[in-house]
RNA sequence: GGCGCCAUCGUCUAUCGGUUAGGACGUAGGCUUUUCAAGCCUAGAAGCGGGGUUCGACUCCCCGUGGCGCUGCCA
């Protein structure tokens, strides 16, 4: 019988969930329930400093919103005694030493480094030489400066990988017993999560000879291992808050559909079986996803394909459900609404919204359209033409109401063939309804605003033109 | 500087040696039409360069070039 698949994702509590992030958490869950794992979450906290209960807060909310759940949950700042054991173990196995060099004096190695052969790897004199200080420098795993070892692991997305063992140097692993740094944290928890894959962006691709070392040296089995490409900005270096928002929340705010950036992200590196099938359902990528149709490369984050593929969600939802998901972003614009107005709006809102903040777009409904008088006119009709087009249009909406939306629309038709178009009709009664240029469909306006509410605004309109 | 990774339309990608290099987003045009969208149709748009290997390379190998990542007592 073949191990259990166990994965993690291991975030720092240092910001708001990264959509990056996001997406290397939902390779790690989709691989583990594609292949009946276990997906875990980790926060590595041991940067007490940086580290903030609010940003570990925004990054489990976010996992749960994109429907992410974790089986086992875990803090390396809960975990200190762990690392302290295995790191007091490489101090007492010789393997690790302590360095006592100041910051001041790495930092000048390393600039000698720079202006010298160019490799940057501090070897550390003190790894042989007794102890005479108190204990206070940090703690280093020791490497030898003479290997001629390449360290080699096979990575599942792109083949062999290897790094020469003699330009690591001696790898930083703890400020002091108590303290553990990334590396350390990293390999203990690997091991004793049992952790079989380790699926990770490729910036990490430079730490893992390191923690392959550290396993050896704390003969842990080594496991493995997959580098995903990262996502990246319009200039092609990693996506940062200077090319795009990257907080998870944010777009969850904006209202970008879990549903919708789940396939987006995972799209974002990723190709299904069929590549011409872009809208995909989470069990379908569950069902279909692996690590070797994983791409190498780095993919550029396009908004534009994500609002796409939004809107295609959007499009799927009905009347009712349109409400519940619109109605905290309109009450947010224009305060609380009822819901059966919402759900009359709905079949507007499918069709034009691709992420639901554009209700704002919307404002017409819910609250007195501000406008130009001058916008009223279609093309060249002047004041006497447009007021007379209106007048009728309130006649025939004050005769026939707004029921029947279809005998509505046939009887302004034909009020549009009396008048010189039918543009002379619609076009000052959509700019009395909503003030804008561009809008959905006057009738369909009407016939959601009432009666009585629309009959208001085309007198308010006429009333416009009188003054103008 | 050193080390590593990567390289097909503007963007996301298909192709696993033989294709008119396919699809999606976006863009342009058209249909529809009262505007704007939506929808449908159409168009334009790509193999970084140079060497090999081969009957035949986008595809395999090498060398360039370019981009990115890492180069912390951050993770």
């Amino acid at each position: 019988m073949t191990k259990e698949v166990r994965v993690r994702i291991a975030p720092s509590p240092t910001g708001y969930l990264h959509i990056g992030t996001a997406r290397t958490a939902l390779f790690n869950w989709l691989f583990a329930q594609h292949n009946g794992g276990k997906f875990i979450l980790r926060i590595e906290d041991t940067d007490l400093e940086r580290s903030e209960k609010k940003f570990e807060d925004d990054i489990l909310k976010g996992l749960e919103w994109l429907g992410l759940n974790w089986d086992e949950f875990y803090k390396q700042s809960d975990r200190t005694k762990i690392y302290s054991k295995y790191i007091q173990k490489l101090l007492d196995d010789g393997k690790a030493f302590h360095c006592y060099h100041s910051e001041e004096e790495l930092e000048k190695e390393r600039q000698e480094q720079i202006a010298g052969r160019g490799v940057l790897a501090h070897f550390c004199e003190y790894k042989n030489k007794p102890v005479e200080h108190a204990q206070t420098g940090i703690i280093r795993l020791s490497v030898d400066r003479d290997s001629k070892r390449r360290i080699k692991f096979n990575d599942i997305i792109r083949g062999e990988i290897e790094f020469e063992e003699r330009l690591l140097g001696d790898i930083s692993i703890a400020k002091d017993t108590n303290t553990p740094l990334y590396n350390i944290a990293v390999v203990v928890d690997d091991y004793e999560m049992d952790i079989t894959h380790v699926i990770r962006g490729e910036d990490h691709i430079a730490n893992t000879p390191k923690q392959i070392l550290l396993q050896e040296a704390l003969g842990f089995e080594r496991p493995e291992y997959a580098h995903l490409p990262l996502i990246l900005g319009p200039d092609r270096s990693k996506l940062s808050k200077r090319h795009a928002v990257t907080s998870l929340a944010e777009y969850r705010d904006t209202g970008y559909l879990p549903e919708a950036l789940l396939n987006f992200l995972a799209l974002l590196g990723w190709t299904s079986d069929d590549s011409e099938k872009e809208i995909l359902t989470k069990d379908k990528i569950v069902k279909q996803f692996s690590l070797d149709k994983v791409h190498k490369s780095g993919a550029v984050f396009d908004i534009k394909k994500l609002n796409w593929i939004n809107s295609q969600y959007i499009k799927t939802y009905d009347d009712a459900e349109l409400a519940e998901l619109t109605a905290p972003f309109v009450e947010k614009n224009f305060g609380k609404q009822e819901k059966d107005y919402l759900i009359k709006i709905s079949p507007l809102f499918r069709e034009r919204l691709e992420y639901l903040d554009q209700v704002k777009e919307f404002h017409f409904f819910f609250r007195e359209p501000e406008y130009d008088g001058g916008l009223l006119h279609w093309k060249d009709a002047g004041d006497e033409e447009t007021k007379n087009s209106l007048a009728e249009t309130e006649k025939i909406i004050e005769k026939i109401g707004v029921e029947d939306k279809e005998k509505l629309r046939g009887e302004l038709d034909q009020l549009g063939k009396r008048l010189t178009g039918r543009g002379l009709v619609y076009w000052p009664l959509r700019v009395a309804l909503t003030g804008e240029k561009a809008s959905p469909d006057p009738v369909d306006v009407t016939c959601i605003l009432g009666k009585e509410k629309t009959l208001g605004r085309v007198k308010r309109a006429v009333e416009k033109l009188r003054l103008s």
